[in-house]
DNA sequence: CTCCCGATAT
DNA sequence: ATATCAGGAG
């Protein structure tokens, strides 16, 4: 049985990593979703060198509205697509001054429809600053769903609907997160660590590499 | 499907 | 030196 598997794997994934959360700095759902706007194409520790002095300068989505692009441009610089995500955020913050009263909305659907938020920047924001259930699948999550076997997808949706069938709600936001954190630590995108790694045994990955590189 | 782009691992 | 990492919009 598929789901009994999947529990399994979340069981085992939360024993190691007790305190998944989202590794992105911030503290409160505007700077989450900021955060996580900038976090496109990006890692989360990059990410984490330029929000603390970010967020110390700019508090509210009309602090943001009110600087020049290029001074924004420049503090966001080393997290790369650095004009698109100027954008994002100025028009996001537009957004939320004109339709949301200055906050972040409280639903995946009012999420997603924010400049710059796709399905990904949702989830986590719904799921980690509002916690509704949600699965956030970023590239990690992707990677591993697949080496995992549960499917066969290049399709963040599909993946994310895969596992919103194999587990209970209460347990979406957690997965991702858990995920996320294993595939930053072990099973990393160029070079896994299988012979480090807790799902050794339910994962049909690791014989399919026996002798490389050793 | 293409464009947006810097940082880091190899 | 260069491949690879890491999402959203048009």
């Amino acid at each position: 049985m598929e789901k009994k598997r999947a529990l399994r794997i979340f069981s085992i994934l939360e024993k190691e990593y007790p305190a998944a959360t989202s590794a992105l700095y911030f503290n409160n759902p505007f700077e989450l979703l900021i955060a996580t706007i900038l976090s496109a194409q990006c890692t989360d520790e990059r990410v984490n060198k330029v929000t603390p002095g970010l967020f110390r300068k700019f508090k509210l989505p009309a602090d943001f509205l009110s600087i020049p692009d290029e001074i924004l441009e420049k503090e966001i610089f080393s997290t790369g697509f650095y004009k698109q995500k100027t954008k994002s955020i100025k028009n996001c913050c537009r957004v939320l001054v004109e339709k949301h009263d200055s906050r972040v909305p409280e639903s995946f659907d009012e999420l997603s429809r924010l400049p710059g938020v796709g399905r990904k920047t949702a989830s986590v924001v719904a799921g980690n600053a509002f916690g509704i259930p949600a699965v956030a699948v970023d590239t990690h999550v992707l990677r591993i769903t697949n080496l995992l076997g549960f499917i066969e997808s290049r399709d963040p949706e599909k993946i994310e609907f895969k596992w919103k069938e194999l587990l209970p709600e209460d347990k979406w936001v957690k997965i991702s997160n858990l995920l996320i954190l294993h595939g930053r630590k072990i099973c990393i995108a160029r070079r896994p660590q299988c012979a480090d790694c807790v799902l050794n045994k339910l994962c049909p990955y690791p014989s399919s590499t026996k002798e490389e590189k050793m």
